[in-house]
DNA sequence: ACCTTAGGCGCG
DNA sequence: AAAGCGCGCCTAAGGT
C-alpha cells in the first residue's frame, strides 16, 4: 500500500496510490486531515504497513516523532529524485532528460545554510512548512505525478527482465562494474537502484529518529574533561586559565608582548622574528622546528581548538537534558555520505568522547566496519587475490603476508593512496608494487580516475553517479597557451582523484546505508515482539552507536553483525569477501576502540 | 554592522 | 610520519 502525504491548507492531504503512482482504483478521493488529527490518523493507517510517500522526510517525520508516531517505511521524493536525475542507470530515461531541462536546482536537495539551524522554537508545531500551504511545485497532484515519473524511470533502469541480486554475483568473476564496461542491458541494475532508493529513504527516517532520540551526553562529565584540560570555566569572552598561561609563555618565548596566538598573521610574523622560517602555521609544519616556543604553541593550538569547538559554549548550545541532538543531512555529500548541521556532529573529537555515556542500566554498543573502503574496492574490482587477503580480520596484514613487498603499515599507506590518488611521498612510491600484486583492484580505481579526467561520469555499486561536469568543462581542457594547459591538466587530474575516490567512498556509503536500514529493521522487529532492545543514536560513515538496555546487548550485537552481512549480500551477492564489524560494548564512547 | 573568504583542524 | 578524498565549523581578515 502506497500513501501519498502532502501539505494542504491547514493540514494534510492523503491519497492512496498504486505501486506505479496512479491513483488507486476504488480508493476514495484524496482525504483531507487537519493538523491536529494527523498523528492519530497516520498512526491508525500505519497498521496497514503502507509506504509513506512525501516530498521531504524532514517536513513530516520529526513532528510525527514528537507526537509519538514511528513509521516503518517511506519514499522521500526529493532524495530519490536527486539520485534518479543523475544516475547513469537512468540516464536514458525521460525523467533524467526532464531533470536536465528543469535544471539541477529542483532535482537536488535544497541548499544548506552554513550557520547552525537553531533548535525548532515551537516543539509542538506539527508542520515544518509555513502554515500558508504547500510550497510551489509540492501540491498533491504535482507530488503524485513526480512519484509516478520516478517509478517509471526506475522501471526503465537496466532493462526489462530481472533476476535476484544475489544470483548474479556468486563468484568473483566477470568484468568489474565500472565506467563504460558492462553498461548495456543489465537487469540487475534496476534492483540495485531500487535498493538504493529504499536505503536512502530509510536513511532519512533513521536520521530523523536519531535526531529525535539524541546521543546520551553527560554534561557533568564534559565539564570535568574541560576543567582538566583548560581550567575552570572562564567568564564570558575570556580565555580559560590554561590558555592564558600558554599565551604569556608564548609572548615571552617569542618576545612579542602583545601576541594574539589566534591570529595566524601575528603568529607568523612573531615566528619569523625568532628565526622560525615556516610558510604556514599548520601543526605538521611547526613540528619540523625545534625552537622552544613550538611545544607550548602546539599545546595552545590543541587546547584553543577544544575550547572554541567543543567547549562550554558548545555544551550550552547543543546539549539539553542529557542529549546531543544534531541534525543529520542525508544526501548532503555527493558520494552519498551524510553531512550534518549544527554542533559538528560528525567531528566529535576523541578528547571529549568520555562525555558520551550510557544511561544507568544501559550500554553503548559502538560498532564500526573494519577497513570498509578497501574491502568495498576488492568487491567492486572482483580482485580474487586481494579477496584472499580480505579473508582475514586485518586486510592490511593480509596484503603484507601475500608479499606485495612491504610490511603492514606500508600496505595500508599504499592501498589508501590508491583510493585517494596519491602520486608523491611514500604512498606514491609504493604504487608500482601494489599494481603488480593487485592489477585488478588498482586497475579499477585507475579506470575511475581516467573517466573523471576525460569528463565521464562514474557510478557507485547501487547506482549513485558522480555529479555532472560543469558546462564547457571539456572545451576548457583544450587550451591555447602552455600555462593555461598546465592549469587545465591540473583541474583534470583533480577531477580524476575525485571520481577515483567517488566510486569507493560512494559504494561504501551504499553499503553503510543498507547496513543501517537492515539494522533498523531488526531492532524494530525485536521491539514489535516485545523484547527489550536498543536504539540507534549515532551514525558516522562506517560506524554506528546503539544505546541499549544491558539485558538486550547480546541480541543487539547479533543484529549489528547480521545487518552487516545482509548489506554485503544486498550489494554484491554471496561473494567470498568479508565485511567484518568490530564491536565494543562500553559505558562511555572513549572506551570504544 | 553585517557578509564572505581563508587558514586551520576536527572527523571518516 | 604525511599528501591524496569527502565533510563542518571555529576565528581572523578582508570586504561591502
Amino acid at each position: 500500500m502506497y500513501l501519498l502525504l502532502s501539505a494542504h491548507a491547514d493540514g494534510a492531504a492523503l491519497q492512496e496510490l498504486t505501486a506505479e503512482g496512479a491513483p488507486s482504483p476504488g480508493a476514495s478521493e484524496p482525504w483531507l486531515v487537519s493538523r491536529a488529527d494527523l498523528p492519530g490518523v497516520v498512526r491508525q493507517l500505519e497498521g496497514r504497513r503502507p509506504r509513506w510517500i512525501w516530498h521531504r522526510t524532514q517536513d513530516w517525520y520529526p513532528a510525527l516523532l514528537r507526537a509519538g508516531v514511528e513509521l516503518e517505511r517511506c519514499y522521500d521524493l526529493t532524495l530519490c529524485g536527486a539520485i534518479l536525475a543523475h544516475s547513469e542507470f537512468t540516464v536514458h530515461t525521460e525523467y533524467a532528460r526532464n531533470a536536465e531541462r528543469r535544471g539541477q536546482a529542483e532535482a537536488l536537495p535544497p541548499p544548506r545554510s552554513l550557520q547552525p539551524a537553531p533548535p525548532p522554537a515551537d516543539q509542538d508545531a506539527l508542520f515544518e512548512t509555513p502554515a500558508a500551504g504547500p510550497a510551489d511545485g509540492a501540491t498533491q497532484e504535482a507530488l503524485r505525478a513526480e512519484y509516478a515519473a520516478q517509478q517509471e524511470a526506475l522501471r526503465e533502469a537496466g532493462g526489462p527482465a530481472s533476476t535476484p541480486a544475489g544470483s548474479t554475483g556468486g563468484v568473483l568473476a566477470g568484468p568489474p562494474e565500472s565506467g563504460t564496461a558492462a553498461r548495456e542491458n543489465d537487469p540487475d541494475r534496476r534492483q540495485r537502484l531500487q535498493l538504493l532508493l529504499a536505503a536512502e529513504s530509510a536513511g532519512a527516517m533513521i536520521a530523523a529518529e536519531m535526531q529525535h532520540t539524541g546521543v546520551p551526553w553527560r554534561e557533568d562529565l564534559h565539564e570535568q574533561i574541560l576543567a582538566g584540560y583548560l581550567g575552570p570555566r572562564p567568564a564570558f569572552g575570556h580565555r580559560p586559565a590554561r590558555l592564558e598561561e600558554l599565551t604569556s609563555t608564548l609572548r615571552q618565548l617569542l618576545k612579542s608582548p602583545a601576541l594574539n596566538p589566534d591570529s595566524p598573521q601575528e603568529l607568523m610574523r612573531a615566528l619569523h622574528r625568532n628565526g622560525i622560517e615556516v610558510k604556514s602555521t599548520r601543526q605538521w609544519e611547526l613540528q619540523e622546528s625545534s625552537h622552544p616556543a613550538i611545544e607550548p604553541l602546539l599545546a595552545y593550538k590543541k587546547l584553543a581548538r577544544l575550547h572554541a569547538a567543543n567547549g562550554w559554549a558548545w555544551l550550552d548550545a547543543w546539549v539539553n537534558d542529557g542529549r546531543f541532538q544534531p541534525e543529520y543531512v542525508v544526501g548532503g555529500v555527493v558520494s552519498g555520505r551524510w553531512a550534518s548541521r549544527g554542533g559538528g556532529a560528525l567531528q566529535i573529537p576523541r578528547q571529549i568522547r568520555g562525555a558520551v555515556h550510557a544511561d544507568p542500566g544501559y550500554k553503548l554498543i559502538v560498532a564500526d566496519a573494519s577497513q570498509l573502503e578497501p574491502r568495498v574496492l576488492v568487491a567492486l574490482a572482483r580482485d580474487s587475490k586481494m579477496a584472499e587477503a580480505a579473508r582475514d580480520q586485518d586486510l592490511y596484514a593480509g596484503i603484507a603476508a601475500q608479499g606485495f613487498g612491504g610490511d603492514r603499515a606500508q600496505a595500508k599507506i599504499a592501498l589508501l593512496g590508491a583510493i585517494y590518488g596519491a602520486t608523491t611521498g611514500e604512498s606514491g612510491r609504493l604504487m608500482p608494487q601494489l599494481t603488480r600484486t593487485y592489477p585488478r583492484a588498482v586497475g579499477f580505481v585507475e579506470q575511475a580516475a581516467r573517466d573523471g579526467e576525460t569528463g565521464k561520469t562514474v557510478t557507485t555499486r547501487l547506482g549513485r553517479s558522480s555529479p555532472p561536469t560543469p558546462d564547457g568543462w571539456l572545451r576548457s581542457q583544450q587550451s591555447a597557451t602552455a600555462d593555461e594547459q598546465r592549469r587545465a591538466d591540473a583541474i583534470a587530474r583533480s577531477r580524476g582523484r575525485f571520481t577515483r575516490n567517488f566510486v569507493v567512498q560512494g559504494s561504501a556509503a551504499d553499503w553503510a546505508a543498507c547496513w543501517l536500514a537492515e539494522l533498523r529493521r531488526r531492532l524494530r522487529a525485536r521491539r514489535a515482539e516485545g523484547a527489550p532492545t536498543g536504539e540507534l543514536v549515532f551514525f558516522l560513515h562506517d560506524e554506528v552507536m546503539v544505546h541499549c538496555p544491558e539485558n538486550a546487548v547480546e541480541d543487539c550485537v547479533r543484529a549489528i553483525e547480521e545487518a552487516a552481512n545482509a548489506a554485503k549480500v544486498l550489494l554484491f551477492g554471496r561473494i567470498p569477501v568479508e565485511f567484518p564489524v568490530s564491536v565494543a560494548v562500553v559505558d562511555s564512547y572513549d572506551h570504544a576502540k
